[in-house]
DNA sequence: TTGTATGCGTTATCAT
DNA sequence: ATGATAACGCATACAA
C-alpha cells in the first residue's frame, strides 16, 4: 500500500535488456563483458527509477546480510549511562561505511547469554559479530566460535582463542597507580568500572594489586570496592569507603564514569580533589577534560579500538585469517588537575 | 564452511511431516489447525536442531524485515561525545525486543542526506524510521514521507506532519530562564546545544528570548553563541563571552554536555559556579549529579521518550493510525546546585 | 489435519 | 555480449 518497489525486472525492461544484464552491470561483476553502452543505458535508467537492490532478496541467495552485529554484554540497566558506546559506535558505522555494510545492534544481559545471541546469529540476520565487553562466563561465545562464526571482541578473555582488540587495561591500571605512588600516596582506594566478571574490571584490578605490590604497599581490602558502570556507584561506593572510616590520600576509579561519582563523594564529604585527595580514572571520556576538577585519567582511543574491531571483522568475512589474535592499542596517562595535590586546580 | 544451516526442511524431515506442517506449527497460524501431538514433535525436534528461521527468507516472502531503523542526524564528529544517545538506544532496545524486533542504526551527515537514508529504506532493511534530532532541512525526509513510510521523530519539525515524540522544548527553556530571573539574575548569557537548523536548539533559544520578553529584559546577542553538541564548544564559545568583556551573571546552556563546557570556562576564569555565576543546563544526563557543583538542568525522560517512538512506530507498522501526530512528555526542572548563588554548593 | 505448489527478488550457472 | 533458468529458504493459498 505505500512504496512503489522498483525490482530488477523494471529495470530491465525500461532499459531493453534482461535481469541478468542488470545484475552483472550494478554488481560489476568482474568476468561478465557488457558494451558499454549498455551498460551506461543500465546505469541511467536504474538511477532514474531510484532502484535499490532487495536487502533480503540479496541475502538470501548470496548468503551475505551486509550486516555487522554489535553486541554488547551489559545489562539493560547499564547502557543508558554508558558514555563509552557512543565512540564504539562511531568507530563502527565509520568502517560499516566504508565497507557498504550496516550496523545491527543489541544487548545481552548476562542472564540469558545462550540464548541470546545465538538468535541472532542463526538467523542470519548478521554477518559477523563484535562483542563488546566480553564476560569471562559467557558460555554461548564458545559455542558460536566453535562454529568458527566470526568474532571480534572488544575487550580481552583470558588466553588468545578470540580476535581481540583491546587496551592491556592491567598495565594502564598499574601505571594510573604507580603515578599515585610516585605522587607520594601510600593508601590508595580503588573503585572498580564493574564487577569482576567482566574482563576490564578484573584486569583493572589487578594492575592496581601490582602497583601497590611492587611498591611494597600492603593490599588493603577495605579500600578496594566494585562500582557498575554508573557515576552513581562511584557515588555509593565511595561513600562507603569514606563512612567507614579508612583512610586514604588517593582514589583510582577504574573508569571515568565511575570517578564523577567518586568526586561527587568526596566533595559532599569535604574530601574534595585535589586539594584533599587524588583521583584518577580510566577511560578519558570527551567531557573528562571539563569536569571540575578535570579529571586526570587514562587515555583509552575508543573509537580507533572500535575501528580496528571493524576492520579486523571485515578482514575475516573476506575470507582472510589475519596471524595476530590479539591487537593491543596503546593508552596514556593524560594529568589533568585532580590528582595535583596541593597545587590549584587552574593551570 | 562454517555454519551449519538448519533449515525447515530438515526440521520437517527429522519430525516426519512437512515444511508448511513446520511453518504452521512454528508462526503459531491462527487458522491452521495442527494434533496437539504433531505440535509437540515439530516443537521438540525444532528445538533439538537448533532451528531459526532464516531472516532473509523470512524478510523477503513476508515483506517485513522485522528491523527497526534507528538514523541519527548528526556529522559523524559529533556522534561520539554524545551523552544522549545511550539512553535513546535504551529505549528502542526495549521496544524492539518486546516485539521480536531488531535494532539498525544509522547516521546521516547533514551533507548528504538525500541518498543516505534512502537507500535503507529502498533496500527494505527496515520497516520503519525513528529520525533522532531531525533537521529543519531535511530533503530526504519529505520524499520517504510522501511515499508513505512509517516514519517517527524523535524530536519535532514545525507542524504537525510527522509523527514525533518530544519535549516541549520552548516552554521548558523558557522555564528555565524565568527561574534564572526570578533569582535576580538580568544579564543571562545563552550558548545553544547546536546550530539552528536543529529544531531543537532554535526552540530552546526561543524559549530563551521569550523568558527575556516576558520579563522585560532586552536581548543582547553579545550574549548569545551556538554550541555544537559537545562539551569543547561550550568551553569555547563561553570563554569568548567571557574574553569579550560582557557581563552576565548567569548562563543557560541548552544541553548539559554543553553545560559541562561552560562549566570549564567559568571555573578557569574565575567565575565559577555557583557562587560567581549561575549555570543551568538542559537534558539531565545521568551524570550531571555527579559533576561539580551538580547542575541544576532541565529532565529531560531521554529513555521514555524513545520507547514511545518505539511503540508508536510499531503500532504504525501494525496498521494502525494514531489519530495524536505529536506526543510531547513532560519535562521537569531539576534544581541542584549550580545556580543556588551565594550558598554553599554542598548540600 | 496435513501436504503440494507457487512466488518473493536476487545472484549464479549455464547456454547462446 | 547477453539471455534463460535454477536455486536461496520461507510462507501461504489451495488441495487432499
Amino acid at each position: 500500500m505505500n512504496i512503489k518497489r522498483v525490482t530488477s525486472q523494471d529495470v530491465a525492461d525500461a532499459a531493453g535488456v534482461s535481469r541478468t544484464t542488470v545484475s552483472l552491470v550494478l554488481n560489476n561483476t568482474p568476468n561478465a563483458q557488457i558494451s558499454e553502452e549498455t551498460r551506461q543505458r543500465v546505469i541511467t535508467t536504474a538511477r532514474s527509477l531510484g532502484y535499490v537492490p532487495d536487502a533480503a532478496a540479496r541475502a538470501l541467495v548470496s548468503r551475505r546480510a551486509q550486516i555487522i552485529g554489535l553486541v554488547m554484554a551489559r545489562s539493560h540497566y547499564h547502557i543508558a549511562s554508558d558514555a563509552f558506546l557512543p565512540q564504539t559506535l562511531e568507530g563502527l558505522l565509520d568502517v560499516a561505511h566504508q565497507n557498504g555494510m550496516r550496523l545491527l545492534i543489541d544487548i545481552v544481559e548476562p542472564q540469558h547469554q545462550k540464548e541470546a545471541y545465538l538468535q541472532l546469529v542463526r538467523a542470519k540476520h548478521i554477518d559477523g559479530l563484535i562483542l563488546s565487553g566480553p564476560r569471562l562466563d559467557d558460555e554461548a561465545l564458545t559455542l558460536l566460535d566453535d562454529e568458527n562464526f566470526p568474532i571480534v571482541l572488544i575487550g580481552r578473555l583470558p588466553g588468545d582463542r578470540y580476535y581481540s582488540v583491546d587496551v592491556d587495561n592491567r598495565s594502564a591500571a598499574r601505571n594510573a597507580v604507580e603515578h599515585l605512588i610516585k605522587l607520594g600516596h601510600r593508601r590508595i582506594a580503588c573503585i572498580t568500572n564493574a564487577s569482576p566478571e567482566y574482563s576490564a574490571a578484573a584486569e583493572r584490578l589487578a594492575g592496581y594489586r601490582e602497583a601497590l605490590e611492587a611498591c611494597g604497599l600492603a593490599y588493603d581490602q577495605n579500600l578496594v570496592r566494585y562500582g557498575d558502570f554508573s557515576s552513581k556507584s562511584g557515588y555509593q561506593q565511595m561513600k562507603q569507603i569514606i563512612l567507614s572510616g579508612a583512610e586514604f590520600s588517593a582514589v583510582f576509579a577504574a573508569s571515568d564514569e565511575v570517578a564523577y561519582g567518586v568526586n561527587a563523594a568526596l566533595v559532599e564529604q569535604d574530601l574534595h580533589s585535589p586539594e584533599k585527595t587524588a583521583l584518577i580514572g580510566f577511560d578519558d571520556l570527551p567531557m573528562s577534560a571539563y569536569i571540575n576538577p578535570p579529571l586526570t585519567t587514562v587515555r583509552v582511543p575508543a573509537t580507533e579500538l572500535a575501528r580496528r574491531a571493524g576492520n579486523l571483522l571485515v578482514q575475516i568475512l573476506e575470507g582472510e585469517q589475519p596471524e595476530q589474535k590479539v591487537q593491543l592499542l596503546e593508552t596514556h596517562l593524560i594529568l589533568r588537575h585532580s590528582c595535583n595535590l596541593g597545587k590549584s586546580m587552574l593551570s
